[in-house]
DNA sequence: GCGACAG
DNA sequence: ATCTTGTCGC
């Protein structure tokens, strides 16, 4: 599949992509593995990589990881993140042994200006089951949840529910829940929880930021 | 029209 | 994303 190669060819393929988005819950009773993805830019030159990291959510441990270096094809544009990390995201993706159960992305799903943020691209795109967790409010407006981790508020645009403010530490600054594909918004919430037990974000996401960082050099 | 704007 | 030390608190 090519890259975008323009602002208005992005956003057709956006449009195109968007309708066949799932919003109902795909995923297993019980998940076993969940992946996490990430990537990162080199500060001088057009040099990225990305990273997958598979976790098995019984047990905890980390089965498998990979690490793919690319360069970018895409310049950053809020609304269009997809173009610029998804290509290389799926590369990872592909090389990796297991099929996961879901994705956890770091960014938006459906919480986006046209409701189909970077987790919903990627999560069409592979016919996985996929969300986003992001660290700085993007759109929608929110009222600050409680301090306690587990306390969450809704995020949301007029009546429109788009993701939730959660906090996944307590006293610690929340990160955004948002679904993508095929996941429901409690299911994520909870997943995004559950991996995040000892710090703010899920635990695969950390892993994956950590070596697609340090592959870079 | 003018800012704001995931990573 | 990336640039970056010390510092406050458990």
């Amino acid at each position: 599949m090519p890259g975008a190669e323009s602002v208005a060819e992005a956003e057709r393929i956006q449009q195109a992509l968007r309708q066949s988005l799932v919003l109902d819950d795909c995923l297993p009773a019980a998940p076993t593995l969940v992946a996490g993805v990430d990537v990162s830019y080199d500060k001088v030159s057009p040099r990225i990589t990305a990273a997958a990291v598979v976790v098995d959510l019984t047990t905890g441990v980390e089965v498998e990881s990979v690490v793919v270096p690319g360069e970018v094809s895409f310049p950053y544009l809020p609304g269009l993140l997809a173009f610029r990390e998804v290509p290389l995201v799926l590369a990872a993706l592909d090389r990796l042994g297991h099929r996961p159960d879901v994705v956890v992305c770091d960014g938006y799903g459906v919480a986006h200006p046209r409701r189909f943020g970077l987790a919903c691209h990627l999560g069409v795109v592979t016919g996985l089951p996929t969300f986003g967790v992001a660290k700085t409010p993007f759109v929608g407006s929110f009222d600050e949840p409680g301090v306690r981790r587990g306390d969450w508020s809704a995020l949301r645009d007029d009546d429109e529910v788009l993701g939730r403010v959660l906090r996944t530490q307590t006293g610690v600054k929340p990160v955004f829940v948002s679904v993508g594909h095929r996941t429901s918004l409690d299911r994520a919430t909870t997943l995004t929880l559950d991996l995040s037990a000892r710090y703010r974000l899920p635990e695969v996401i950390r892993r994956a930021d950590f070596l697609s960082r340090e592959a870079l050099r």
